[in-house]
RNA sequence: AGAGAGGUGGCCGAGUGGUCGAAGGCGCACGCCUGGAAAGCGUGUAUUCCGUCAACGCGGAAUCGAGGGUUCGAAUCCCUUCCUCUCUGCCA
């Protein structure tokens, strides 16, 4: 969310990055100005009216005091009004208010410089690239058939008891998730990210803080009963662990990791580019999370990035990253990287991380703030990542490392699998 | 899940209707004292919003878990809700 200081006074900029973004309609930001005026205007007068009545109240406590209770009863009968007077005030204050804070969880972030222009996928640039794509036999597969081969994944059995897009992983293929997830989270915390353990559940305010709420709110899944959210990414609890702080500059930054699984309703989502892998409701995914000073936040991103693609040189996957276009720059980022491995069976990229930073946005949402050299209150710049989600690694795994003789664990797995081959 | 107690500033803690945004203490900052430090002494020490100012500042409003209500006036009384603690129950 932008500070309403913030777009009174960079209406241009503001206006600059939205056309670029294609949102519309633009009038939303001088509706917003036009807003924030009346709420001063309303304030102003409503502050006036409760000083007059705070005033009154006193005069009526003194004569009380004094024992002139018939004078401080005639002063009682003028105090009517105000009292009418400051309640009406109060309320159009608080419609103009709510309206206000409505009106900006509707303005995207504002793109970084960057950003390319675009106004899809198609757009997006792609700024590196490593690793040679495996020449595989003909008759090499895709990552559903050699799981099912290996038995290392059941998808029917977990849509009997859950839905699609569920899957159960059984022994091997098990075994290699959570040698995954512990190798992500070793990697994480040797480069000085403090692993956490989150729930998986979280409320409408930290929905809200990382801006899932009220924009994707189609997107996760809900227990309406005690009214909590299945996270769709630990981004959501690892950054909410801050709202509502005000920290000291000596705590930043501040480096975070953890392991959740991550539940998403993927509504819309059809045909063969969600099979097997390649897109599931529930998920795991090791995430990194930085908040930072605003003036260190370029460096910490570029940091982020050379540590996932750490990760991906380790794993031995030919990857890409993408700087995405402002078409398909997420609601709340101001300048995100994907990374994304080539599948070789099935001839395409597939996305396995994405980094991104936030700039203040959510951390005006969040009302996250630290104080800074000069002992001012100002907002932190927070920033995340996948380091990295499991399913597409996998897939990619599965896919690129197939031969005859089954599928060879890359070396850095091998310790934490406890085998070298699937076959 | 049931019964009880409680949620006050960075922390502890007083405050049950009227100059209370809040005593006192700790902590912290600055100053005095000291060769230096400790101790001691003094001063200061919440946030948000609105207005005003070039700025320091000044004026006003709101905030004692959150949201409502009663009252001329609420930290204090009432209702709702969240959280914490103790006991009982249940349970991986």
């Amino acid at each position: 969310m932008l500070s309403l200081n913030y777009i009174r006074e960079n209406k241009h900029t503001i206006l600059a990055g939205l056309e670029k973004r294609q949102f519309k309609p633009l009038s939303i930001i001088d509706e917003i100005i036009a807003l924030d005026q009346k709420r001063r205007e309303q304030k102003n007068e409503l502050d006036n009216i409760l000083a007059q009545a705070n005033q009154k109240a006193k005069e009526i406590g003194m004569l009380f005091k004094q024992g002139k209770a018939e004078e401080a009863n005639e002063l009682k009968a003028a105090t009517v009004a105000f009292k009418e007077k400051s309640k009406t005030l109060q309320e159009s204050l608080q419609q103009t208010t709510a309206a206000l804070h409505d009106l900006r969880t509707q303005i995207p972030n504002i793109p970084h410089d960057l950003v390319p222009n675009g106004t899809s996928e198609k757009d997006n640039k792609i700024v590196f690239t490593e690793g040679e794509i495996p020449k595989l036999a003909d008759d090499a597969l895709p990552h559903w058939e050699l799981a099912s081969q290996y038995g290392l994944i059941d998808f029917e059995l977990g849509s009997k008891i859950t839905g699609a897009g569920f899957p159960v992983y059984k022994g091997k293929g098990a075994r290699l998730q959570r040698a995954l997830i512990n190798y992500f989270l070793d990697k994480n915390t040797a480069a000085g990210y403090e692993e956490m353990q989150v729930p998986h559940l979280v409320n409408a305010d930290s929905g809200f803080g990382t801006g899932q709420l009220p924009d994707k709110e189609g997107q996760m899944y809900r227990v309406p009963e005690d009214d909590l959210f299945l996270i769709p990414t630990a981004e959501v609890p690892l950054t909410n662990l801050y709202r509502n702080q005000l920290l000291q500059a000596k705590e930043l930054p501040i480096c975070l990791t953890g392991y959740t699984p991550c539940f998403r309703r993927e509504a819309g989502s059809y045909g063969a580019h969600v099979r097997g892998l390649n897109r599931l409701h529930q998920f795991d995914k090791v995430e990194i999370v930085r908040i930072e000073e605003p003036q260190n936040a370029s460096a910490a991103l570029e940091e982020m990035v050379n540590h996932v693609k750490g990760l991906l040189a380790d794993l031995q996957m030919p990857y890409r990253i993408l700087r995405l276009c402002a078409g398909d720059l997420g609601f709340t980022a101001a300048l995100t990287y994907d990374f994304e491995i080539f599948s070789t069976t099935q001839n395409r990229w597939l996305e396995i991380s994405s980094v991104s930073t936030f700039n203040s946005f959510q951390a005006e949402r969040l009302q996250l703030r630290y104080k800074n050299k000069q002992e001012k209150k100002q907002l932190v710049h927070t920033l995340n990542g996948s380091a990295l989600a499991l399913p597409r690694v996998v897939a990619g795994l599965l896919e690129n490392c197939q031969s005859p003789k089954g599928i060879k664990i890359p070396d850095v797995l091998v310790p934490y699998t406890g085998f070298e081959w699937i076959n």
